[in-house]
RNA sequence: GGUGGAGUCGCCUAGUGGCCGAGGGCGCACGCCUCGAAAGCGUGUGAGGGGGCAACCCCUCCGUGGGUUCAAAUCCCACCUCCACCGCCA
């Protein structure tokens, strides 16, 4: 969501996001409805003063002239209420488009679809193996670590249940993820997963991706598909003092993702799962292009340190104006090395959004001179698993079906190196 | 799930159909006073939208959405949230 003057007053620019993020919007549609908006607001305000006055006159007026004016009133209110309607439908569509409007990204973005994603660096030795390594289903049958079939058989398809180890391993992983976070001065929160409409109207996840969410019809409710969808509601409607930011949360939450757009794809283990745990990086700041720029880079390196305590190796992508979404300004992805699949895979996504998210969940703040801004955000993974878990095991695994425990880990797990 | 009470401008509060399209107090800001401060005094102090070069003007908003009325914070209905008690429950 964008500014309605800004639109306005830079329709060349809007529209050459629109392009480079290969979204569906007529901008000049957008005009259109935003010029008949303001001229409806206009004779509407005019007929409500009207309104307003005559009926103050009807309070010192004599019966001859009460008459009168209810006659006059008449008409008046048929032609209120016929303004009232045009502008509500004017309103809803342009709000319809405006929730449509992405956020201008970064000149440095490359610009395309998937394929013009460009990797930045990577970091870390991929491992290599002795021997013939097993892929994570394959340990963790071997092991008993998990239930499959059975899991499949309660909850249907890309169900797992996780066991014995693989639990105090999944744990350990989220314990060090706040570890790290709460060292950087992050407040832990736990939020709500079931959440009304609002708040994935806020973070951008509605109107475009419904089909993606989980809905509870019976009672209005959603499940959100991250964290971060209650951290943007958190604050929604506020007008917060410059002082209390920047607000940095570690949130954690269960995740529930419909992968409808995926069917078939990933559907063996723990790669693709409609349910898991996420511990989510959430940062509010200034409006301020440079401070959202050094989040961005705080955000991707305390996920990348992270990867690196684990050992694993990974590369980080620099998306693609196409592939990151509407609402981004800037996306960055790590993917981690899976040896059962002979390549990297996205386990975490940073992303900036500038004032975007904040404009539809109307999240603000007062700044220094007294004028109300709208807040940035931004959002990246600290450790999502059970994808990331089933990263550490393939990677960490050993000739007989072991998991040798990173160090980092160890405190979480007793100080056990080897499962 | 049941019963009762409540939701007003940052906070507290006035307000029961036109004089409240919102008064007061606290807080905050500025000024006076003071060597400085406190106290005191004075002035100002919500959000959104539209219009104007501008000072400024207009409209909307008293939890949300409907309704009654010439006119609603005020009356009616539904919903949401909060508080109390009862029931059930991890």
């Amino acid at each position: 969501m964008l500014d309605r003057r800004f639109i306005r007053s830079n329709p060349d620019v809007v529209k050459q996001a629109v392009r480079a993020k290969g979204l569906d919007l007529d901008v000049d549609e957008l005009l259109a409805v935003d010029q008949r908006v303001r001229k409806l607001t206009t004779e509407l305000d005019e007929a409500q003063a009207q309104r307003k006055s005559s009926a103050k006159e009807f309070a010192r007026a004599d019966e001859a002239r009460r008459a009168e004016l209810r006659a006059a009133h008449k008409e008046l209110e048929s032609r209120l209420g016929q303004l009232r309607e045009e502008l509500g439908e004017a309103s809803a569509q342009l709000q319809e488009l405006l929730l449509r409007t992405p956020t201008i990204p970064w000149a440095g973005a490359p610009v395309g679809d998937e394929s013009a994603n460009v990797t930045t660096r990577s970091w870390g030795e991929r491992p290599e193996f002795g021997f013939t390594p097993l892929d994570h289903v394959e340990l963790l049958e071997k092991r008993d670590w998990a239930e499959f079939a059975r899991a499949r058989k309660v909850a249907g398809e890309r169900a797992y249940a996780l066991k014995g180890p693989a639990v105090l391993l999944e744990r350990a992983l989220h314990s060090y993820a706040l570890d790290v976070l709460m060292e950087r001065q992050f407040t832990v929160i736990s939020v709500p997963s079931l959440v009304t409409e609002m708040p994935l109207v806020g973070t951008g996840q509605f109107p475009g991706h419904r089909e993606e969410t989980y809905a509870i019809p019976a009672d209005d409710l959603y499940l959100a598909g991250t964290a971060e969808v209650a951290l943007v509601g958190l604050h929604s409607g506020e007008i917060l003092d410059k002082n209390k930011l920047p607000i940095t949360y570690a949130g954690i939450s269960p995740c529930f993702r419909r992968e409808i757009g995926s069917a078939g794809r990933d559907v063996r283990g723990l790669l693709r799962v409609h349910q898991f745990e996420k511990v989510e990086q959430f940062v509010i700041c200034v409006a301020d292009d440079e401070e959202s720029d050094r989040w961005h880079a705080e955000l991707l390196d305390t996920a990348e340190r992270l990867v690196q305590g684990l050992g694993l190796a990974y590369q980080v992508l620099e998306i693609a104006t196409g592939d990151m979404g509407a609402g981004k300004y800037r996306m960055n992805d790590i993917e981690t090395w899976f040896p059962s699949l002979n390549h990297y895979r996205e386990t975490h996504s940073c992303s900036s959004l500038h004032d975007w998210q904040a404009r539809r969940a109307n999240l603000r703040y007062r700044d220094t001179d007294g004028t109300i801004r709208f807040a940035y955000t931004l959002n990246n993974t600290a450790i999502a698993t059970p994808r990331l878990l089933a990263a550490l095991i393939e990677n960490n695994q050993t000739a007989d079906g072991g998991v040798r425990v990173p160090e980092v880990l160890r405190p979480y797990l007793g100080g056990r190196e080897l499962l």
